[in-house]
RNA sequence: CGGUGAUUAGCGCAGCCCGGUAGCGCAUCUCGUUUGGGACGAGAGGGUCAGAGGUUCGAAUCCUCUAUCACCGACCA
């Protein structure tokens, strides 16, 4: 290609609207255009990149022996009916009626389509297991779209369903896909990490996430320093305490504390271990008698709102009350909570349940408890695992210590198990004749997300520095002054036709810029292998190389040039 | 959905307080000089000042409403 014949659309200046790297690089380097809030067109360099990392994707799917299929964008209502999704997906779910007033959808998943598609066309458990793939356009209407590409509401997605009436070819066929993905990102070249998930509104049991790791990431993954247990701080288990609870030697004492009503000023204006505090916070029961449950975790712990959205006693979806609601209640505010003559159902962390001699709000304002003791000044509560991990205490294989990395999520593997089958019967006839309900898991690869992703793991001040896998064109062509020099043009000319032959992908400047404008719109383009032709060369009989990622700088004969750049690729 | 801020040329911004009919840098076009790291000179084009309503002789500027965008929070396969 030649950039005068192209469409490249570099801007100097960085857009205000963009707040992370990638999104910002990816406009000024003429890859996408906003339309509107989480809508982008994309320009030719964009979506060259994105169709590599789609056939990436699509051939590591191939390999795996999945079969690629292509469902409608826009799907019927009744199916999301069937499943209980039409109640329960929220406004994400772009909902819209046609010219006959039917409801339909935009799909932000095909669980329901595939489901529907398998029910008429599999009979057998000979035709299992199978599994089928598509590379579609998803719109979820995000509530805040933002970083670009990374959550915008309509985005490229690689998503694979596969059916199984026996749970060992499911493990088969999740595994081959948790090392599809593996090789997916791989061969990108990008630092990626499998990580155990919880597996959200989708459902099942077994899931993984697959995190690109960069510090703009949105989730937080926790990882063994001592062996492969990695998972998303969401799913992360806390470890038991080792340590048993000790006898109390405080008495119970009430303490005026009128100007602490954070954990942190409590620890500060009385000299007290944060570890030796807990917080109260009120949320929602799913009991009819307890419409109020208290959680308890230590004063330097956090809920994990996940865990405790699991937990039987509290309403799903996890809310927390309101003042007003604390207040009616307890009769104190959300600053002097404490367990003690707490008359609602109390969790407490497993943390929370080894400790003595601790301090916590009196449910009356302005006042704290200090020295508390389990079974002397209140019975033991029921103890449950309802907080994050921290950075430092061991994993649960007791093999190392929780660290922590921010992740951009690219991919997710589940097993769904018979969560859309069974309300949807889709069954086949097992080797007994009789219906068998299948059993399903899911995958899905974020395609432009991990377009965004690549770029904040790879760029510099100058630009993005592109993978050679996913890279738009694999070399650029730079000649200096070739609109001045024959001898530029035709050895450029050349060198350009030649390469092509190759097979090898390649953009020349041909404009009549300056070179320091060629240079730097390269960078910023981020090509891994760039070719420098000018005068100051030809006489020497060798073409400039220059490598984007490590920026070095070699000479290379001219009759060398294409072997070099072959094996370079 | 709450809080905060923004909306003026393709991009980045000034002008608004104190009302008089719009400006700067980059980009674009023409001509010339230049050409190994975002050149220089001369000229040119491009704006319903987000929209609607109001106040006023007169509104980018003051008032009201609406829309859109961003950030923080809540939310989120």
């Amino acid at each position: 290609m030649r950039v005068s014949k192209y469409l490249l659309s570099t801007q100097k200046e960085t857009p205000a609207n963009a707040e992370v790297i990638s999104h910002q690089l990816m406009l000024r380097a003429g890859m996408i255009r906003r339309n509107a809030s989480g809508l982008y067109s994309w320009l030719p360099s964009g979506l060259r990149v994105l169709r590599k990392v789609e056939a990436i994707v699509r051939e590591e799917m191939n390999n795996a022996g999945a079969i690629e299929i292509l469902m409608p964008l826009v799907q019927p209502a009744d199916l999301w009916v069937e499943t209980g999704r039409w109640e329960k997906f929220g406004p994400e779910l772009l909902r819209f009626q046609d010219r006959h007033n039917r409801d339909f959808v935009l799909g932000p998943t095909h669980e329901e389509v595939i489901t529907d598609l398998v029910r008429k066309e599999l009979s057998s458990y000979k035709q299992l297991p199978l599994n089928l793939y598509q590379v579609q356009t998803k719109f979820r209407d995000e509530v805040r779209p933002r970083f670009g590409v990374m959550r915008a509401r309509e985005f490229l997605m690689k998503d694979a369903y596969s059916f199984h009436l026996d749970q060992q070819t499911m493990d088969e066929t999740y595994q081959s896909m948790y090392t599809a993905y593996s090789n997916i990102l791989s061969r990108m070249g990008l630092e990626f990490r499998p990580v155990l998930a919880d597996t959200g509104s989708i459902g099942g049991s077994v899931s993984h996430e697959f995190h690109v790791l960069a510090n703009s990431g949105e989730d937080l993954i926790a990882y063994s320093t001592g062996s492969d247990y990695a998972a998303n701080i969401e799913k992360a288990e806390s470890p038991m305490p080792t340590q048993t609870r000790q006898a109390p030697t405080q008495e119970l004492k009430l303490v005026d504390t009128p100007n602490a009503k954070t954990i942190a000023e409590l620890v500060e204006q009385f000299g007290l271990a944060i570890t030796q505090t807990v917080k109260t916070l009120i949320v929602k029961g799913a009991a009819e008698d307890a419409p109020l449950v208290a959680l308890v975790v230590r004063g330097d712990h956090e809920l994990n709102e996940i865990k405790a959205d699991k937990l039987e006693a509290v309403a799903s979806p996890l809310e927390f009350a309101t003042e007003a609601e604390i207040r009616a209640a307890i009769g104190a505010g959300p600053g002097s909570l404490g367990p003690v003559g707490l008359s609602m159902p109390i969790i407490i962390d497993h943390s929370v349940a080894v400790l003595s001699d601790f301090a916590a709000g009196a449910n009356q304002d302005d006042k704290h408890l200090f020295g508390i003791n389990w079974e002397r000044d209140l019975p033991l509560a029921t103890s449950a695992d309802i907080r994050n991990v921290v950075e430092g205490e061991p994993t649960p294989d007791h093999l190392g210590t929780y660290a922590m990395a921010r992740g951009i999520e690219v991919g997710h593997i589940f097993q769904l198990g018979t969560n859309y089958s069974k309300s949807m019967n889709a069954t086949v006839l097992d080797e007994n004749g009789k219906a068998q309900v299948l059993l399903m898991g899911c995958y899905g690869v974020g395609v432009s997300r991990i377009v965004a992703a690549a770029i904040e793991q790879n760029h510099d001040d100058r630009g993005i520095i592109w993978p050679e896998a996913i890279a738009p064109f694999q070399v650029g062509i730079l000649p200096m002054n070739m609109h001045k020099s024959h001898r530029v043009a035709e050895i450029a000319e050349k060198l350009y036709a030649d390469l092509q032959a190759k097979g090898i992908e390649v953009l020349m400047d041909d404009r009549k810029e300056r070179p320091g404008v060629m240079f730097a719109d390269m960078e910023l383009i981020g090509l891994p292998h760039v070719v420098v032709i000018g005068d100051r060369n030809i006489d020497e009989g060798v073409f400039e190389y220059k490598n984007r990622r490590t920026g070095e700088k070699q000479n290379i004969p001219f009759d060398d040039i294409i072997d070099f750049l072959t094996a370079s690729n």
